[in-house]
DNA sequence: TCTGGGGTCCTAGGACCC
DNA sequence: TCTGGGGTCCTAGGACCC
């Protein structure tokens, strides 16, 4: 028995929670470089606005039909979502969180009326934090999933499901009729698992809502599509095949990329930018206890500037031995981005990965043939003191207050830096953004 | 003019080994 | 002139997720 507990349109109804004058108003959330739209509320769905759709697209709805963009203020979410995570917990013995704005709840064992408790749960989390959920109930994963998404559209598009499936839906509680009736109403690019590749060859194939689906030739579509698919049929059939992951492995690769504002012509911002980038991932590396064995660097040129001379490198430079130190890994990425730039290009993206991570304090040694790994080696670590102090103090003085030089702003104007004009503030995790409460 | 960012898993193919 | 077969490991790329 396994639930999902999913916030409905997560970034867009974490800024009504605060501004309630954006409910029932057209609201789209915007990417970093305020480049295009990464959230909306339903109505700016209704408004045609899709998924990853450019800003400068839809932004004549602006005037036309009152849409209002907001650039996206993660430390807000990722706060809200803690505080989501923390209540949906309470119901069930086991929960994965499988990202910000969703969970899996693993419900064996437990008695009682399943949507019931689905009910409470999303009262609760509505009451406690203004965040509307959804939740749906299935045997697997895969099922909770679809419920879920049954779920959602029920509340929003009345008439395409029963009234009853509207904001919970529990699969396990329908007979056979009527869940068969419901997989013949849903696409099947709605499964977990089909996307924008999968979707339209099987549909090649009269596959197309999950009925169809479940009732395919498993063998056949295996040797197509390969195992994932398998497990995908299977958990539609009620066979689990993904269990509720309660212990989370540490990441195995850390990222930071950003869009400049402008493109970037010049080696030293770019030594400037890929610094910062390389001083974040070294932040969460050390939060998550590891060390990479290797820095990872790539700058790119916009395919969509059609005139401009292409040239997207990039570069891979391990460390021997493994390290989490700042200072190493932003003079690695330094050295990476010094081999693979060129001049006369307009980069209008870098990125810099941490890959090969290992645990910190148990990176591979080399040993000789007559050493012992069991020597005690636990060597002295001046750096792992020097990062310690630097975590902290960034924590307290607010991030870049220490960092190395290279990352530092250079005086003069900033014309890289991302675009993020409409950012609400943070309320709930600066002293100084607070929400107020008017006399 | 303007086009997201951070992840996971699987597979195919090459290098290498005996 | 004739030139194996089975296995592992690594990497790049693709598909997917939110």
């Amino acid at each position: 028995m396994f639930a999902l507990v999913d916030v409905n349109n997560m970034y867009v109804s974490c800024e009504r929670v605060f501004r309630p004058a954006l409910n029932g108003r057209p609201v789209v959330v915007l990417s970093s470089n305020d480049g295009a739209c990464i959230a909306r509320s339903n109505e700016a769905k209704d408004l045609g606005v899709r998924m990853a759709q450019p800003w400068f697209e839809v932004r004549h709805l602006e005037r036309e039909a009152g849409l209002i963009a907001l650039s996206a203020n993660f430390e807000l979410y990722g706060d809200m979502s803690s505080r989501m995570m923390t209540l949906a917990a309470e119901f069930a013995p086991r929960q994965e969180i499988y990202s910000i704005d969703e969970c899996f709840l693993d419900f064996d064992g437990v008695p009682g009326d399943l949507a019931a408790i689905g009910r409470d749960l999303r009262a609760k989390v509505l009451l406690w934090t203004g965040l509307p959920t959804s939740v749906g109930f299935g045997a697997t994963k895969t099922l909770a999933k679809l419920a879920n998404h049954v779920a959602k559209m029920a509340d929003r598009k009345p008439g395409r499901y029963p009234a009853q499936y509207a904001q919970v839906c529990n699969f396990l509680e329908l007979s056979t009729q009527q869940l068969g009736d419901v997989l013949g109403r849903t696409d099947v690019g709605d499964v977990w698992g089909i996307g924008r590749k999968t979707a339209p060859k099987l549909q090649a194939l009269d596959i197309r809502s999950v009925l169809d689906l479940l009732q395919a030739d498993l063998p056949t579509l295996r040797r197509q599509f390969g195992v994932v698919m398998e497990k995908t049929m299977l958990e539609l059939r009620g066979t689990p095949c993904r269990a509720v992951d309660d212990a989370p492995t540490p990441n195995q690769q850390i990222i930071c990329s950003r869009s400049f504002g402008a493109p970037v012509t010049d080696l030293p911002t770019l030594i400037e930018v890929v610094s910062q980038f390389a001083t974040q991932v070294a932040r969460k590396l050390r939060e998550q206890g590891s060390a990479a064995g290797a820095v990872q660097v790539f700058i790119t040129t916009s395919p969509y500037r059609r005139q401009d001379r292409q040239h997207s490198p990039s570069a891979t430079l391990p460390l021997r031995p493994a390290s989490s130190d700042t200072r190493v890994l932003v003079s690695a990425a330094v050295q990476a981005l010094r081999g693979i730039f060129r001049p006369g290009f307009n980069y209008v993206k870098a990125g810099v990965m941490l890959v090969d991570l290992q645990q910190e304090g148990r990176e591979q040694q080399e040993l000789g043939l007559f050493e012992s790994d069991a020597v005690p080696a636990a060597p002295a670590r001046p750096h792992a003191r020097l990062m310690n102090a630097m975590d902290e103090l960034n924590q307290r003085f607010g991030r870049g207050a220490v960092t190395v030089a290279s990352a530092a702003r250079r005086p003069g104007p900033s014309t890289h830096a991302s675009k993020q004009e409409r950012r609400s503030p943070r309320y709930t995790t600066r002293l100084d953004e607070i929400a107020m409460a008017r006399a």
